[in-house]
DNA sequence: CTGGGGACGGGGCCC
DNA sequence: CGGGCCCCGTCCCCA
């Protein structure tokens, strides 16, 4: 049973690119790039007039781009999506913070733009929810933060290993993974190839004979630590795996997975 | 058959 | 991001 943390779970099954949602984003593009030349047309195009906040703030945009919590965009807007540079930056923001929902001191008056973009009313602002895992945000930014960081990442990164099935959520764990099959440290002795340094090492010693890890309780000693942590339980009273039928217990789980196959369970 | 040792794999954590 | 180390686990072998 070995651990999988890292293993890309299938949360729908979607390695297929999501058009809907890339349409909406381009729908989105259309309508700011729209207003853009509205704004244009209406104030004219010195340049140095174009970042004027007053103009160009998100609230200048809530009669047009009010996103109630059930229509909210389900990925936050890319950064060219934005047409003009006063536009919130917290919305593209990943390096702060994490998805619980309290906020940098930085990020208030984002936040209260944001509130007003999204509810000028300043009613039911209370409540933004993750369609993906229900998770409930008071501000618009604190959910985008968390769909960034967790839902729409597991939904839409997907690693996957070219010589097996195992997708992963990180490039780092897939090339971790990777080096299971390309095996890079070879022992020079006997030229056995290991995916990790340490494993190496740990096999070098069986060669040098070395056995760094004593056993306290006795004279033994182990070139592997695990192998020592499984020997410190044949001194321990308390054996770590219990049988639930009999209640024998075992040093080691292959032990009591004997014991269980050998008819314990079955007897009963 | 059982208990234990040897060797090793793989993901997580920390720096 | 990568390396080193840790932890958990498995498989095989032998007394």
């Amino acid at each position: 049973m070995p651990r999988s943390f890292l293993v890309k779970k299938h949360i729908n099954s979607t390695k297929k690119p999501n058009y809907s949602e890339n349409f909406v984003k381009f729908f989105f593009f259309l309508i700011h790039t729209f207003l853009f030349f509205i704004i244009i047309l209406k104030y004219g195009l010195p340049l140095s007039v174009i970042p004027q906040p007053e103009i160009l703030s998100p609230a200048a945009y809530s009669p047009i781009t009010v996103w109630t919590t059930s229509s909210l965009p389900l990925s936050p807007l890319p950064s060219d999506l934005s047409p003009i540079s006063g536009y919130p930056s917290s919305l593209s923001d990943t390096s702060s913070k994490d998805h619980s929902g309290s906020e940098s001191p930085r990020s208030d008056e984002d936040e209260q733009m944001l509130a007003k973009l999204t509810d000028p009313s300043g009613v039911d602002v209370e409540k933004f929810q993750c369609a993906l895992c229900s998770k409930s945000y008071s501000t618009y930014s604190g959910l985008l933060k968390h769909k960034q960081l967790h839902c729409d990442a597991q939904a839409r990164k997907s690693f996957s290993c070219k010589y097996c099935e195992k997708e992963y959520v990180s490039l780092g764990a897939l090339k971790m993974h990777i080096r299971t099959h390309t095996l890079p440290c070879v022992c020079k002795i006997c030229g056995k190839a290991f995916s990790r340094p340490w494993l190496l090492q740990g096999h070098i010693r069986t060669h040098t004979g070395e056995k760094p890890f004593s056993c306290p309780h006795c004279n033994r000693a182990f070139a592997d630590r695990s192998n020592l942590r499984a020997h410190l339980q044949t001194h321990s009273d308390v054996k770590k795996y219990q049988c639930k039928n009999c209640s024998k217990t075992f040093s080691r789980m292959s032990l009591l997975h004997k014991h269980e196959e050998s008819g314990c369970c079955t007897a009963h």
